[in-house]
DNA sequence: TTGCGATACTAAGCGTGCTCATTATATATG
DNA sequence: CATATATAATGAGCACGCTTAGTATCGCAA
């Protein structure tokens, strides 16, 4: 019956914690930006697709549509992307990333990356690429649509 | 869906995925015990550590204290913890974890142990050894504490 | 054409984190 | 003693995820 847990050993409790390290850190730097990690994370997707309906960002980032549409009220209201409808399909909201979205990009990365240089440091060569594996796999693992795994 | 888009290879995005789908997962199974992961991860902090002011919880989960007053009133109701007066000093509250708890802590453990497995299936020996080296590391190289830092 | 299910988006409300501010209490300092 | 500062907890309000539900529109089939 006891406990032993010795400080911070679990898998899950160490994922969330460095996720939580990246995030702040971001979120403290990019701050004079007025970019969220969220947002952020949805101008990448949105940067690499192009021109996209809500619901495609949405699978992309893989949350849930309505979780697409507040974020997207608050960084259409950032300046950070347009909504247009879409010619043909009425339903459809085109999201569009502005010239703001495209002239702080770079320097978003280049913060994104220094932060994971930073917590890299230290480490041998290649732990970089054996975490992505091994993270990759994990997810991959943990996904819920059995089929999908070990295709793509 | 769409089979052609590669995924990103952001360590960030990765890490980010990952601690996701270990919750969703995590809060599925766990769904029926009425423990979201937030919870249970203060429980594991309150049955390492035993009867605990509210600010030590903070402290262990590294959260803010109004985020731990929030997640208690919610436990509370739930029966998970109490909270009693501190014999001394007015302004703390203690918090207890209740029988219902203990009585839980195992099966909740359990879950967590087996989602840990399925995450770690098919990689090589040794991987969740190195995954859990080098998580810590992240963690230390971007403490906010700088002297912290390889003393623990 | 009409109807019906699927799809795209939004509304309402909750959980869990945050910042900023407030209250109550303890402790140190004049 | 009186006051100033520090600490413990909470209130208000926001960001961003969720579930559940609703509306508008599309596409297909009778």
């Amino acid at each position: 019956m006891n406990v032993m847990i010795p400080p911070h050993e679990s898998l899950g409790f160490l994922l969330h914690d460095a996720t939580r390290a990246i995030r702040r850190r971001f979120e403290a730097r990019a701050h004079e930006l007025g970019l969220s990690s969220s947002q952020w994370r949805c101008l990448v997707h949105l940067m690499r697709e192009g021109p996209s309906p809500q619901a495609r960002l949405a699978e992309l980032m893989e949350v849930e549509p309505i979780s697409v549409s507040r974020l997207l009220d608050r960084m259409q209201e950032g300046g950070w992307i347009t909504r247009e409808s879409h010619p043909a399909d009425r339903r459809v909201r085109i999201v569009t990333a502005t010239a703001k979205t495209c002239a702080a990009f770079a320097e978003a990365k280049n913060i994104a990356d220094a932060i994971y240089a930073d917590a890299l440091a230290g480490l041998p060569p290649g732990t970089r690429e054996s975490l992505i594996a091994t993270l990759r796999r994990i997810i991959d693992n943990l996904s819920p649509n059995p089929e999908s795994q070990h295709v793509r």
